[in-house]
DNA sequence: GATCGTGTCGGTACCGTTTCCAGTTTCGAT
DNA sequence: ATCGAAACTGGAAACGGTACCGACACGATC
């Protein structure tokens, strides 16, 4: 005399396998059966299951499962600052694809520290995700790579550059045309101090960057106005390196941003010191974010695809995880798209 | 004889606890017991088991612990769109948050599709997460509210509005507030037709900040000129939003975006008409982001702190999921920024 | 009529823990 | 010396599934 409501209330204890084997009368080796398509079964005794299934509400529990199987299903994403716009498309994009495979994706922020970077890929590990994707705060941190020799699970590194013998799958941008093209637009223009304010030589796309610099001015026959400004990739660093450029005599007369939290420091400096863009300053970032299309003038930009960037990291996991052994690489381009921030340099400065 | 880096190779198989037992001579429940701190373990037994741990390199399967515990240790959190900023800085507060609790997150990305959100709880269901934090696309949708009465485990729902009966935490902005600073601000600088561009009514957010709006301009004795165009939260919906207030006539003098989509569409349109801010047009944002501040003129915005958003969030469904069992709320406050994008209304459109 | 394959099904040994229960020892108190 | 409690330990039953193995019935084959 049980009513309706309370019977499918929420709080009721969820039916096991064995409650279902009893109820059709069965082994409970035959529910299993049934329930994951095993070719010998009866239609009688696939009916029976069925219903009993149906009646008890019952769902297998995910943890029986993985335990048993030997896979949970998910897949661990270690990430520098998730609260980064660029991190959170790649992120997205990563996201939907295992979602779609059946795969949960656990999320954790390293906040740009080394440290946690190992510290999270050894907690993924102990959590038994099948596979990992990493984009590390530091390529180099000895902790690091000392963590993930002993990772037993695929990974893939996201616009990063690791050891072979990690034997990692691996997606990253090709910076170099990209900021080829920019610094040679920015020479076409009638510039030749050009300041490029960047991040920490341990990551790939700084090194790239800062090579994809030379090659431009070396081609242009340019050898000894390189201006690099490393430090992080952060609003601060670029805020600072900026009041420095300022200051240098004589004075580069083109910024180029080497990232979107870099972008914002720059401006804001510009602004603040009443720095016209490009009257007074030619200016590129990397990364397209909304400030860069939104802003007035417009900035010019080495874009990428970035939610093609997490896509494609997580299918190259997905195909680790579904039998090809062999690690991946792949590499996506980058654009450079004029735009209204750069013009000739002012006369005086040239 | 085996050598030193086979031994500490990374694809041998882990040990076991048995496996542990056996090499320590004890019974596995005592090598759980030393584990797990029981009191009841002499230090012999502890020294010896310890050394077989260390000599195993031996750690407990996190799937077998689960298990048997009943408890995953972690969250589903599922989300409109992680690539938004402002989603991405929630998402941030919480996961550093439930992180510091050992707790991992699941995240899953809804793109603003209520379908998707009821998918997702139900997918976390079965996925045995411990509790879930949500920021559901639409509060109304009947499948979604249908699939939360079923839930089991603890839920925090951020800056939504669910019914009663879910037993839900809560924790919320209070955007009236904010708005009505805003409204008040451009009122008090001559503005009578103020236009707000928003997303749908089965968002908390939309309908506080229309209500916002309203009040401040009761309150200023201004009752037959409100201007409301609802959408969707998109940069697709401001910017259509914004190209049919810029052919109203009489044209309103000021425009609020109510979102950082919506502001990235409403600035794209006023600058291809060639809309000068605030000369032809005041403009107002909802939620901060790079783009307000750095925007030439910067743009005056009604503000929130979105880390701790999300870091409350974390905080109220850790209390839940630590034996609270009565759910709680928590409001905290928009605070409205002037900036030079809001002047006095053209002589001409007064 | 014995043999054999095939389609079904039940029994059971796992997966790796936790925890309860019962048994043994130790030890201070009477 | 004896008793009882407390400290310690091992065995085994869970947790909820999966999958292998063997049993059985049945018809086909020679």
């Amino acid at each position: 005399m049980r009513d309706g409501a309370n019977w499918s209330d929420a709080r009721r204890r969820r039916a096991s396998m064995r409650e279902v084997a009893e109820l059709a009368n069965v082994a409970i080796s035959s529910v299993s059966r049934v329930l994951s398509g095993h070719p010998d079964v009866s239609s009688d005794m696939r009916e029976r299951v069925l219903e009993a299934v149906a009646q008890l509400e019952y769902e297998p529990d995910f943890l029986a499962q993985s335990l048993r199987r030997g896979a949970t299903l998910s897949v661990g994403w270690v990430i520098g600052d998730i609260s980064n716009p660029l991190m959170a498309a790649i992120t997205s994009g990563a996201e939907s694809v295992l979602r779609g495979a059946g795969y949960s994706m656990l999320l954790m922020n390293s906040e740009n520290d080394p440290d946690l970077d190992a510290a999270h890929i050894r907690f993924f590990q102990t959590r038994r995700v099948d596979g990992m994707i990493l984009s590390l705060a530091s390529e180099r941190r000895p902790s690091t790579l000392e963590v993930l020799s002993h990772v037993d699970v695929p990974i893939v590194v996201v616009d990063r550059e690791v050891p072979e013998h990690l034997h990692a799958s691996v997606v990253r941008n090709d910076h170099r045309p990209g900021i080829r093209a920019a610094v040679e637009h920015l020479v076409d223009l009638g510039h030749r101090r050009i300041a490029l304010i960047t991040g920490a030589l341990d990551l790939w796309p700084v090194r790239e960057r800062i090579a994809g610099m030379h090659e431009a001015l070396a081609g242009r026959g340019i050898t000894d106005e390189t201006i690099t400004l490393t430090g992080s990739l952060s609003a601060e660093h670029g805020e600072a390196a900026t009041e420095e450029i300022l200051r240098m005599d004589p004075r580069p007369t083109a910024i180029i941003a080497g990232g979107n939290q870099v972008l914002a420091g720059c401006v804001r400096a510009l602004t603040r010191h009443g720095v016209s863009i490009p009257g007074d300053m030619s200016f590129v970032t990397c990364d397209e974010v909304a400030l860069s299309e939104l802003h007035t003038p417009p900035i010019a930009s080495v874009g990428r695809d970035t939610v093609a960037l997490g896509r494609i990291a997580a299918e190259l996991l997905l195909k680790r995880l579904t039998g090809v052994s062999e690690p991946e690489m792949v590499i996506l381009p980058t654009t450079f798209t004029a735009r209204a921030s750069c013009a000739p340099p002012a006369a005086g400065s040239r």
